[in-house]
DNA sequence: TTGAATTATTGTAATTTTTACAATATACTT
DNA sequence: AAGTATATTGTAAAAATTACAATAATTCAA
């Protein structure tokens, strides 16, 4: 290899990750409280350095994830590239961003390695976060808030059965904003991949409501006839 | 810097561009032949390695496209990053793709340093891509298909006028679908950002069509209050 | 057992948007 | 003046969206 190729072989890259969880206070994000420098005793988007040897950036992504949710079957997708010269005290490091969806009810959150705690923060109760990570943040949220409007991954952070307004409160949730409820239903409802599974909430002090499921068989069939989710 | 970290300071980062560009042929896509090695002499996407002391991501893609084109003011936009473990011959070299559109009429497309020739293709007679740059133009497209009817993006491929006939044969060619002349007609005019010049075409056999602009700052205005945009 | 509290569920009319469809207009050429 | 070629335009039916409020089902407390 030639010195003028050296040059360009001296570049790290990361990947880090944008988890949402949704529960009942509302949105939020999974945040990690490094155990190791740089900005050791921060809080941060959990991510790390790609071992160049074996991992891609998505497998890479997946790894970060596995190792704070044990985890493998998460909706995962690249958000973009970062790239900022000073982003990175130790030297060039590119960051892939990842965006990912986790239904908080199925399973708990653990500290890793890396992360002496992980921790969910509301979305608009964030704390300043180091390298680019609010830019990055920030990003992700436009994008789920666009992603959610054509593609039916709201159901990706609610648990297996739901009812409508739950879902409607989470549509409220990501999109900041209000939807009559006769209306969100009847669209919802019309869509006809969201079935009813005879089961009702037990133990609550009101009308019970009906529990529903995503069914992506149908959401599928839709597609492939040039459907077009948009809510 | 210890040996752990040094492991991972040895990739390469390029930027590769699927720039497009329209004529009365459709859609075209600009590859150059490559000079120099890897895959010297094989038609590729226009890309080059980041300089990592000077240049982000997206000013790396700048460069290249100015290179060829010798023009600044371009739409260009990332796609994202592509990084299989034996993408390139040299080493780890991960590539943040990019997606640009051109006004063909408005300059024309020279060889550079590394790019022996650059030419245009249609997109559906492409030659097979070294790299994995099949992948990232396939990629390209549907991003191209997916944002064309969610931003008033298509006038970016056109020429400062065009009639309303050229615009619903772009529509036509990156959608692959054909719209109803009267119903394209009004629908893009109710949108209200495209307005008439009070020109027409001359010197062509037929009815002569009025030429239209793009008005951007009455789609920016639409935008801000919350209009979507749809086709 | 009854009523109070709380949230779930449902329908309809008015408006807007989308769709399907074909005749007339304008310039150039011969 | 007639022929050629593309540009331009309207309307009725269907579908989708919007605005709006009364009734239903469960738990709890009296």
């Amino acid at each position: 290899m030639d010195v003028n190729l050296q040059a360009h072989f001296q570049a790290a890259v990361s990947v880090d990750n944008v988890i949402f969880g949704f529960d009942t206070n509302g949105l939020n994000v999974l945040l990690i409280y490094r155990g190791a420098e740089p900005y050791r005793d921060h809080w941060a988007l959990p991510g790390d350095l790609i071992d160049l040897k074996t991992d891609t950036p998505d497998s890479a992504a997946v790894k970060v994830l596995r190792n704070l949710t044990g985890l493998e079957e998460l909706y995962i997708d690249q958000i973009r590239t970062f790239g900022r010269l000073d982003r990175h005290p130790y030297g060039r490091v590119f960051t892939v961003a990842y965006f990912a969806l986790i239904k908080t009810q199925d399973y708990s959150v653990e500290a890793s390695s890396w992360a002496e705690q992980a921790e969910w923060f509301p979305i608009n109760e964030l704390p300043d976060l180091p390298f680019d990570h609010n830019e990055i943040f920030n990003y992700a949220k436009e994008l789920l808030k666009m992603k959610i409007r054509k593609q039916p991954i709201g159901f990706e952070l609610l648990p297996k059965h739901f009812t409508l307004t739950e879902l409607q409160r989470l549509y409220e949730a990501i999109l900041e904003k209000e939807f009559d409820v006769r209306n969100f239903r009847k669209k919802i409802l019309s869509m006809d991949f969201i079935t009813d599974t005879g089961l009702k909430q037990h133990s609550v002090m009101h009308r019970p409501a009906k529990l529903y499921k995503y069914n992506s068989r149908k959401y599928a069939k839709l597609m492939t006839g040039g459907y077009d989710f948009d809510l």
